[in-house]
DNA sequence: TGATAATAGTTGTTTTTGTAACTAACAAGC
DNA sequence: GCTTGTTAGTTACAAAAACAACTATTATCA
């Protein structure tokens, strides 16, 4: 079966990566995807407004290095289900404010329970100080340098 | 700005994963999208194919844990483009063989070096322990217990 | 001032993906 | 053999993502 080949997929880090990521995003995409009909960029965006609090759509683009199409649309979700309201600006009428609505706070609350709850659950699988080491080399990989 | 919050957007494991996913992508991506107009399910299957050898599209469904419609329609375009040809099973005729053609091996040559060049770059960031245990924990994350 | 460019955000169109239902071939038990 | 179930792979339709073009507002500078 196996040919004679020098090359490892299970060795070249953008694939490992994507598996590690894919798998790792399943289990708590369930909770925001059953539980309030979310989406990954979705709760993205509430996450972003529960911890920093009022943003401007633009604020999270280059926080989230999410493109912008895809903020305006989750918004317009979180808006919908009345998770974030939006307030224009007096200084600046092209851009609004974003903040959470109660509603969307106890939903990010509750989220945020479950998402440390299962960043506990991973990062078990390692010593204190892998899992110390391996956020620091995610952070370099991603670009957001430390 | 911040508004106090215990939660880390920037500590949360998955949410590191995927970045660091999609930014150590990139540069590959460009390679095999712009120079062979490939899409990632489409490269995975040429490397399976290309290291493997000749495997039906389930076994590649098993080894690289993508859903058999997304494989299927890789194959398809893979086949299209004349980088590999299908063959039917004579024991199993539900089953076909799948290898690559000459132009496919070609491919996949060429970006096997090109992906070993970025791995290696990569790699350049941190020491060859660092890399290895970096390797050892995203398999143990990713469920492809070592 | 007024023309041109830049920025915030949205909308429309095309590609990809996800999910379910489907066809064809084989397997197992009676 | 014939019914029932399983497996390999495809197709159809709905949901989501990518990309480009758009509106409205503000900034720049001759």
């Amino acid at each position: 079966m196996a040919k004679n080949d020098d090359f490892d997929l299970q060795e070249f880090l953008p694939y490992l990566l994507n598996q590690a990521a894919e798998e790792s995003s399943l289990a708590f995409q369930q909770a925001y995807k059953n539980k309030y009909g979310m989406l990954r960029t979705e709760w993205r965006v509430l996450f972003h407004l529960g911890i920093y609090g009022r943003l401007t759509a633009t604020d999270i683009v280059d926080r989230a290095r999410i493109h912008k199409t895809k903020i305006s649309r989750a918004v317009q979700k979180l808006v919908d289900r009345r998770f974030a309201v939006r307030q224009r600006s007096e200084n600046d009428r092209r851009q609004e404010y974003l903040t959470l609505t109660p509603a969307g706070t106890a939903a990010y609350e509750d989220l945020k329970k479950i998402a440390n709850d299962y960043d506990a659950r991973l990062e078990s699988q390692f010593t204190k100080d892998e899992a110390a080491l391996l956020r620091v080399m995610l952070r370099r990989l991603a670009g957001m340098e430390s």
